[in-house]
DNA sequence: CTGAAAGCGCTTACAG
DNA sequence: CTGAAAGCGCTTACAG
């Protein structure tokens, strides 16, 4: 009796669901109360009779008992998904910001749902669009290229939190990596290190991080008393193959320089490579300093003198504030300052 | 008139989902057909009158409708989405891998529900239940430390295809890349250039991949003559760190050797770096092999001679096999064979 | 080729 | 505090 072993879609391949499938309904008969009941227990919906829930927690216990998700997202309007939207799941930076995502979700009972942008804004517009036929309960998007105004539209209809950006909106959190700062720290670093023809590789000045970071720079030189020296500025596109393309640039417009400040790590990768391959030492010859820290730097040769970047803390955060967003609370979380970490790519200029 | 505006779930938060919604009733009436003819026309069930077609197509792009993947899910008995059990997403090589999957399934109307294992069979246990009780199709797990016993029985209830064995099971679908021939290959390259005392980095041994690449290492030895030396081989786990250590005791063992063969890039970095630190140059004093061919190792200092290994294409092979027992074929894919990478980090032996 | 109907497994007002 | 009932938006045998 009871035989749930539906005869539908059985061709459908190796799909098989049928048989161990334990619903609620056969929780309630095995606890001896309605399938109301047990569904509040299950979330806690309302008090119930401390014997019944009692029973019913041994019936689902013993019957092994594990909601249906999707049962549960089409009744309650609700699926426990949140939608990543990431450039590149395989960045290293990225990465280890996706992890802290996952920490943060999985004890809430929530899954992250991740779809990368590639960079580009209107991928960025589909993984949205994916996002919503998914009917996720809310997007998370790691910095990214749209334009405010698409995060604000699409925070009318859904809770959004978006990091790298400064943003006031009904249902959206921003939550903003203070990378002026940051840029401000290393050129700082440098200058303190005596240097001042430093050199900058920058990001793609559209970006508001890049921009940022961008800012720090002139920012530090000009505290310093430097004069800014627009020729000392070459852009790059946060890729490893752009740092090394810069320090040529760099090197055949005759740019004197003692130092660089990168953009980012791969970008500071890319220019050391291209320095040794001119016969460049770091930081003998140059002093370098890269920005985000990634797990690998500090293994460079010479370990890299960067700008820490709390990827991991920062996917916490943003899904801390989704869930809070979740809850109807207005997200408050304190992003880390960022600091400095001297390492080897950068000493003092010789006299 | 046809107010879709549910009363219910109004408390609960930002989440208002309401309204908006088109559902497939309603591009049934707005054609003029039943639902049961649209549902027929969107999954290609069966062949429709050509002018319904039409009419429904055009309805649904005149209201925008998108099937709800939850309702589809629970009525189908599918959910268009794999689980797929990664080690860590934010390592740099399953990275590439996880795009790989990505970009394969995106086009067949898949989701990738990605969970991470952290190379520990309880939680890669875990991470099962987890897809489970989300009620993926199907299961993708990259290498991990499951045992073979638990894959099998995972994929009586699922299909299940795992990349890193040789495994053989009615539902399960294994894709082994030849790590035994890589390290053949990487060892072989070091003899060549003239090594015979060539030191390996090991992998955990309890891992297959780990294991086979020993395996190339002490076969390629045999074939070269060369006796095998305990005393070289010192074990790693994969990391940055694991590298630098073996260096180390490497040296400190006073063991000498011109050459040093990694099980993977990241130790091999890790080697690099403590080469660096006891005054050793790579590859004037010792040449130095990796495994992975991550996308930054051409960018390390030295760029680092390595065995190619295609994660990305590994992902989508995955997937695509995924694909096909999903579609109750049996999977036929070719996985690349490894070639190695020779670019800075070796060279001959000086006589 | 195509409808009407039942059902997937839950949740939630609605009445007690 | 708790049931009975309706409904979430689809799919799929079952009959034409």
């Amino acid at each position: 009796m009871k035989s749930k072993d539906s005869t539908r879609g059985g061709a459908k391949a190796a799909t098989t669901r049928g048989n161990g499938t334990v619903t609620l309904e056969m929780v309630a008969q095995a606890a001896g109360v309605s399938p109301s009941t047990v569904s509040r227990i299950l979330n806690g919906t309302a008090v119930v009779n401390e014997l019944k829930k009692q029973a019913v927690d041994d019936a689902i216990a013993r019957l092994g008992f594990v909601p249906n998700p999707m049962a549960r997202g089409l009744a309650g309007g609700r699926t426990l998904s949140i939608g990543v939207v990431t450039q590149a799941i395989d960045s290293p930076f990225y990465g280890a910001a996706l992890r802290g995502i996952e920490d943060e979700l999985d004890p809430a009972g929530y899954s992250p749902l991740y779809v990368s942008g590639h960079w580009n804004a209107a991928a960025e517009a589909r993984c949205i669009e994916v996002l919503r036929s998914r009917r996720v309960d809310g997007i998370v998007v790691l910095t990214g290229r749209l334009t405010d105004q698409a995060l604000k539209t699409c925070a009318k209809s859904l809770p959004v939190v978006v990091t790298g950006r400064s943003l006031k909106a009904p249902g959206l959190f921003s939550l903003n990596f203070d990378n002026c700062e940051g840029g401000r720290l290393a050129t700082q670093h440098l200058i303190d290190l005596g240097h001042r023809r430093i050199a900058f590789i920058s990001g793609d000045p559209e970006h508001p991080d890049a921009a940022e970071r961008l800012r720090g720079y002139t920012l530090a030189l000009e505290s310093a008393g430097i004069s800014f020296d627009p020729a000392l500025v070459v852009p790059g596109e946060y890729h490893e193959v752009s740092g090394l393309l810069a320090v040529d640039r760099l090197i055949e417009a005759r740019q004197g320089f003692t130092a660089i400040f990168a953009a980012n790590d791969q970008m500071a990768f890319g220019a050391a490579l291209g320095l040794t391959r001119r016969s460049l030492r770091v930081p003998d010859d140059v002093s370098l300093v890269g920005f985000d820290d990634l797990p690998t730097s500090m293994y460079a040769i010479p370990p890299l003198s960067t700008v820490h970047q709390p990827a991991y803390e920062l996917g916490r955060l943003a899904a801390q504030a989704m869930l809070q967003l979740l809850a109807g609370d207005k997200p408050i979380v304190e992003v880390p300052l960022p600091r400095l970490i001297a390492r080897e790519s950068s000493r003092r200029l010789r006299g």
